[in-house]
DNA sequence: CCCTTCGATGTTACCGCTAACAGTAACGGC
DNA sequence: GCCGTTACTGTTAGCGGTAACATCGAAGGG
């Protein structure tokens, strides 16, 4: 049927669209790129020469022809974090379609291994950086990379700050939703484990959670300890909250890490899950679903939102001269609570 | 210092070594893709003005000028393994250094799905395709792969076969190794969970294992029960083992997942791990280190197979026509023994 | 000593796409 | 009816590299 360019080294360019639809190869970029000032009849024309011909377009080409004016980079450091595989997936994808190379850097989460990476990506000739956390909130790659002149946008940081475009969710939200989902559930004693004291989502979560608590009715009591987003110290936490004298019946950590620490030490104590306990996460990370049970936890969409950062950098870059410098963006995206077998209601008393 | 380069846009290309080398740009190609016909005293001219210059080549112009010839697939399907990540900056690093494109499609784990992703692929203008666990045993995706005639590389198949290149480890040796290493523990009754049915690597892991266990002196007794690759197949698994009348003073995971689970069963039948029960895993995925204790394990150097395949495809790629199509080619990396602290000697009695 | 041969290098012409500018037609104001 | 505008569409040139061929000097054979 269609496989009349399985004979011809796969490649569909630009000119064969240009030449089945009629017009010249320029009228078919503009369509491709969305560009203005193309009449809806000959757009439409071009789209169905595309579609026929099952076109795209060729990404080196089109950086190439950019002027290189389309290097995005993306500063990692954890990369043992099934976070990233989704980031990446989520940036790849946006990088193609919006026809901007990717440069990849890793480096420790430390002030001279990021300036050092940050300094690799601006030699490597990145116009725009992406910083997935914990580096959205590090002065020293910020301001290595203000002084750089290069675009930024911080992903999943928990508050917007003025001198980076931001991705992210609402942490406050989300922690005051899943706080209503426990109550609900008729929990009224409710442990809290927060996060690793200098991100602020951590704050935000707390936040989100402390306002829920305090609206309670009828009323709830709230039991808050420290934590720093680690499985490890999750299992303290969780030491300290159910060895309490009247334990809470649900519990709420920061991150899933720190949840399936709670876990552990509830499965130690002979504790049933969901039956005697409620245990929820936060971020839905590959080991929400590596636990038994699994964990009802608020799931961020990962992979879109590296994909709103690459376009919102490749369109700074792009609009650059015209905008001047296109000021911050804050992109906010829908979160999801995604409940699974670890809540449960209240047990009728400790 | 050497930041003349920092107000010229940040891009160094092969005009400016060529100048500053007082060559071609031709000859800087050649010195840059190691072709052969070049004088020793060029050749090292202009590596010292590439070093000077700091130069990178870039990619897109290099994939466009190649003709195309230097796109290559990558099929994935589970995005939330922490080794996608790794995988991912791999393949990305080797992507940059041979100048090939990367082209990354989706798919679900069932035949339907990896034949049309691997459909894209080959429209999209892939000429080599790796395929990471599990599809690199896919029929499937193989058949249809060799249809389209497309070179590819399977990743961690525990066996290799004669239609794909292969970049695994050696399963058979690393699992021999950490069963000496139990042995070595003084361990005479260890238990072992075995993977998934439909992979080969479950199959070198078990031999490996059994191999030593027959030979080990004074001899040993070895308990083997079905697994999934799954927290939960790990968490039965183990359930069935700690229940035996004798109880396995060690139990060998087939990978870290189960060996996660293996650990919960323990922790909740309050055995100390590892004063009470050894547990050791494999692969050395993200959940190896997120757990408590942190496992003892088989490291594989993912990002380094990753490299590996992108390399091979790439030059089975330039080199078609002269040698026709590359034999495939097997090539094993070496694992390491990660050594934590979820191993110890084994207890003096049951 | 001329002519071949071969190794080392330079030239030319693109790869597929897009910026920048150059038409071209339709439209309305005076 | 002329001319500036506006709204489209086409043309030209080149992004950074590399295949393919051209060139050139030195070595070697007759």
């Amino acid at each position: 049927m269609a496989d009349s360019r399985k004979d011809r080294k796969g490649a569909v360019t630009i000119h064969d669209v240009a030449r089945h639809a009629g017009v010249s190869p320029m009228t078919v970029s503009r369509v491709m790129n969305a560009a203005p000032g193309v009449k809806p009849a000959t757009r439409e024309k071009v789209q169905k020469a595309v579609d026929v011909l099952g076109y795209a377009p060729n990404a080196a080409a089109r950086s190439l022809a950019r002027q290189g004016g389309g290097r995005i980079g993306l500063l990692y450091s954890n990369p043992s974090a099934g976070y990233l595989s989704e980031f990446l997936v989520g940036a790849l994808d946006g990088a193609q379609k919006t026809g901007v190379l990717l440069l990849i850097e890793k480096c420790d989460p430390n002030a001279d291994s990021e300036r050092a990476a940050v300094g690799r990506l601006i030699a490597g000739g990145a116009s725009g950086v992406i910083l997935p956390p914990p580096h959205g909130e590090s002065y020293a790659a910020l301001s290595e990379l203000k002084e750089g002149g290069v675009a930024v946008v911080a992903v999943a940081a928990g508050r917007f700050r003025s001198d980076a475009s931001a991705v992210r969710i609402d942490d406050f939200a989300a922690a005051s939703e899943m706080t209503r989902h426990l109550l609900a559930l008729g929990h009224r004693r409710i442990g809290f484990i927060k996060g690793a004291a200098n991100q602020t989502a951590t704050a935000e979560r707390l936040l989100g959670f402390e306002t829920e608590m305090r609206a309670a009715e009828p009323a709830a009591t709230a039991l808050i300890e420290a934590g720093e987003f680690t499985y490890r110290s999750g299992l303290e936490a969780a030491d300290r909250l159910l060895s309490e004298r009247r334990r809470p019946t649900a519990i709420f950590a920061s991150n899933d890490d720190m949840a399936a620490g709670v876990l552990t030490v509830a499965h130690r104590k002979g504790l049933d899950v969901p039956g005697d306990l409620t245990v929820v996460g936060f971020d839905d990370t590959s080991i929400a679903t590596a636990v038994w049970p699994e964990l009802t936890t608020v799931r961020q969409p990962v992979a879109e939102m590296a994909e709103a950062a690459v376009r919102i950098l490749s369109e700074d870059i792009r609009g650059r001269g015209a905008t001047r410098r296109g000021d911050p963006v804050d992109q906010l995206v829908t979160h999801t609570l995604v409940v699974r077998d670890s809540c449960g209601p209240a047990a009728a008393s400790t």
